[in-house]
DNA sequence: AACTATTTATAAGA
DNA sequence: TTCTTATAAATAGTT
């Protein structure tokens, strides 16, 4: 089909062969498509020219990927059996680590699967889990510890606020007596009320009594003793 | 290109759309294996009929799969990365348990990665540990003692047989005495350099003296006190 | 499955 | 590249 009959070989001559994959090209994708169409087909149709360009048809009814899967089921082969099977080794070899850890556990966690070990196993086992019982023990006691000493320094500083409040309380009471005013019907409970922390009277008696304070909040030492 | 000209449309008439999409998938091949041949491309061409039936043009110098991983690389996209996805979604499970079961060796039984447990957790790991080792110095003695047990047993059987020689030894020199067979010059040890294993005089004494005895080598229970 | 009138594709040339 | 066109090839409808 063309101004002279043509022999199926390689085209020699560069351009020449661009040229025809070029017409030839179109044409394939047109007929493609047109079984596509007329009989209701899908069409894969992937090509590489010797520059190695791509081009590809694929019928509007499908995606290559579909087309792909489909062609592996219906030939039985898995195309990306390489991928597969790496991934699936590298799957295996995590589930076998997996195993050998559960079974770790299973020996030294939970004491279970330990009939097959000797007494020399045993005896390694029993050591490895007395020095972990040891590690675990000590950290307990260093949190009780902890918790102890925070316990205390909380006590001290309330017993720092409360001992600041009575020095209020003797300080108004003073005041009191002196001035001649009225006894304070609360007494000792009702001034804890004026004060929302540290003592407001400080720096009204600081001056006469050299009493010195911290935030209020940070320990500072003890105070009382 | 026929006896009239057709639209691009499908072929409703079943027949007819059969018909034809075997003529034009002959031409279609054709043309591929032409263009392979003409312009040195490869080229991958499949085709489901709408009846499900593939039919595939492969170059020759090339493989469906080796196109496949062609046109993967070219349109740089992963066409089974829902297969892919999958595979490493599961894949990351397996490393997140694998983590949790190396953290919780660590924990458990190297006594490490602990400090963030509070009180209430290590009491709990305390008591937890101190019941495995409890039963790992369970099993421990168990096979102390089984050890003991099969040790004892096997003194017993010693002392059986070591009888048995004596036995064979006294009823030797009584003989010799009876009946002034000269002394036999070993004495005890040579004796036992008869036997091996059970007596071969039982036989020869069993009737005068009623002696009973087993295997050899099972334990009879005690006979000599 | 073969035939063949016609359409379509395309080789060569511009 | 694209257009043109003579000719080869494909194929629709028929047998």
């Amino acid at each position: 089909m063309g101004r002279g009959k043509i022999e199926i070989k390689k085209i020699e001559n560069n351009t020449n062969r661009q040229v025809t994959y070029s017409k030839r090209r179109n044409g394939i994708f047109k007929k493609a498509h047109e079984l596509t169409v007329l009989c209701d087909a899908r069409v894969s149709l992937i090509m590489f020219s010797n520059t190695g360009k791509l081009h590809e048809y694929i019928s509007p009814s499908t995606t290559t990927k579909k087309m792909y899967d489909m062609y592996q089921t219906t030939v039985g082969f898995d195309l990306w059996s390489s991928h597969y099977e790496r991934m699936k080794e590298t799957m295996n070899k995590l589930k076998d680590t997996n195993n050998k850890l559960r079974r770790e556990i299973r020996q030294r966690v939970l004491g279970e699967d330990i009939d097959g070990l000797d007494m020399n196993d045993l005896t390694v086992l029993e050591q490895q889990m007395q020095d972990s019982l040891t590690i675990v023990r000590e950290r307990k006691y260093h949190v009780i510890k902890t918790q102890t000493d925070t316990c205390r320094k909380r006590v001290k500083n309330l017993e720092q606020r409360n001992g600041n409040l009575r020095l209020d309380y003797d300080t108004i009471h003073q005041l009191e007596k002196k001035y001649g005013i009225p006894e304070n019907e609360g007494g000792y409970e009702s001034t804890i009320a004026y004060s929302n922390g540290v003592s407001n009277l400080y720096g009204f008696c600081a001056q006469s009594n050299n009493i010195t304070h911290g935030s209020g909040y940070e320990p500072q030492g003890p105070r009382l003793a």
